[in-house]
DNA sequence: AAAAAATGTTAAAAAGTGTTAATTTTTAAA
DNA sequence: TTTAAAAATTAACACTTTTTAACATTTTTT
């Protein structure tokens, strides 16, 4: 299972800060594509579904500013930060009645701009048309439902306590990703240390046990990484 | 009808730059609360339910950043924003990993606060559950009605006890969120202390009895954190 | 190949919760 | 003010969940 990117539409008529901007992200793992001009931009937005803009506000052609204007006639939610270089009061203040998330004064940190698409990426994406969150997932023959924390095959229902739960959720979540120890520690035990890391392996051993009668589901540990759910078909 | 004010819990030590900023924010029709140190902050924000928090991260007796990882041990989703004078990067690093939502650094301008408080405002309220009316709830086949203490089904109406509707209201507000076990003593025995933990799982059981007709709810505990209220369908 | 580190497995200890009933405290009626 | 009823707390015991400990096995490093 390929997990499609996240889409940045990076608005930047500096050449130099914008491909380093681009191949930065990229490198995050975002899929970022580069504008030179508010026009460019403004098609760019059109053919292609973005999931947050940087915007760059002068620029030639189209400026930052009426370039969201127009955008924000088609999209009320899409999330949008501008970049600039103006720290003017009244700037700042148009680009947030325009609907900004936020609004970065240049030079400012590549990981700083992360940091922030993060924030706003975590709030604007949970709030996406699955919003009754389910949490209900099909492993081989049988159905996780987290909400509840039962375990079902069949017609047999069980029930899981907290930390299986969990466990299993985070597991399911990374797909075919390996789910790092260290990771699963912060989550679930807020804290990575030996006793809990022991702590987790035993509630691996538990999980295998519930999964033992279909042959089809492995929890497979990745030696000095972590573990990984897959299903054989 | 009055309509509930947003509430933002604002933690600074700086007594004239919190005042201002309160009085700012009091004026632009929210509800602040003002706090001088992080110990205030904390016993603030178990006692009262916030939209926002407003964190100065260099504060006596707990810091802005300890004070947030204590309040993400309850809850994963609470907008934060940091304050401070400190700009070094690693500190925005750290704020954000904390799960802040904005990092502003001083000096800056109430107006921008106002601007950046309401943009997050704007994306974590959106998937808020609309407020009951008059603190009725509809839970599953019954109707909670907090202000007359009963629990009403079809026609049979059951009075219920102060401490069993206070426990069952907080249930209620926190949707599929845990209710924390410490959250509960204090807000409802004012105090978390062994028996007092003893009291309230009875009080869990009562309402298990009251709700045991309809076995789409459920009073489900997460061992060693509280109780969640979930409504199957 | 031996040593070290990581993981698998099982069992016991510790911590937390469910349930019932007795006791104490509070409330409201006489 | 006294007293019965209701509400809340405390006690007791059963049970569940989680952690810790111990030892076996596997994987990686030396």
């Amino acid at each position: 299972m390929t997990l499609s990117k996240t889409k940045i539409l990076l608005a930047e008529d500096d050449a130099n800060l914008g491909s380093l901007l681009k191949s930065y992200l990229d490198a995050k793992g975002y899929a970022t594509d580069l504008c030179v001009n508010g026009i460019e931009a403004y098609n760019s937005y059109i053919y292609e579904k973005y999931d947050i803009l940087l915007l760059d506000v002068m620029m030639p052609l189209k400026d930052g500013f009426t370039l969201a204007k127009e955008i924000r006639k088609n999209d009320e939610n899409i999330p949008i930060i501008f970049l600039t270089a103006k720290s003017l009061e009244v700037d700042v203040i148009e680009g947030f009645n325009l609907g900004a998330d936020d609004y970065l004064t240049k030079p400012f940190s590549m990981e700083e701009l992360l940091m922030r698409i993060n924030a706003i990426l975590r709030r604007s994406t949970q709030n996406k048309p699955s919003l009754p969150k389910d949490n209900i997932y099909k492993i081989g023959s049988f159905i996780f439902d987290y909400n509840h924390q039962t375990l079902t095959k069949k017609d047999v229902v069980q029930k899981l306590t907290y930390k299986e739960a969990d466990l299993l959720k985070l597991l399911c979540e990374n797909g075919d990703e390996t789910l790092d120890r260290t990771i699963a520690l912060k989550k679930i035990w807020k804290d990575d240390s030996y006793f809990n890391a022991r702590s987790m392996d035993v509630y691996i051993f538990k999980l295998r046990q519930l999964f033992k009668s279909d042959p089809k589901i492995e929890v497979l540990n990745i030696h000095g990484k972590g573990f990984k759910l897959i299903i054989k078909n």
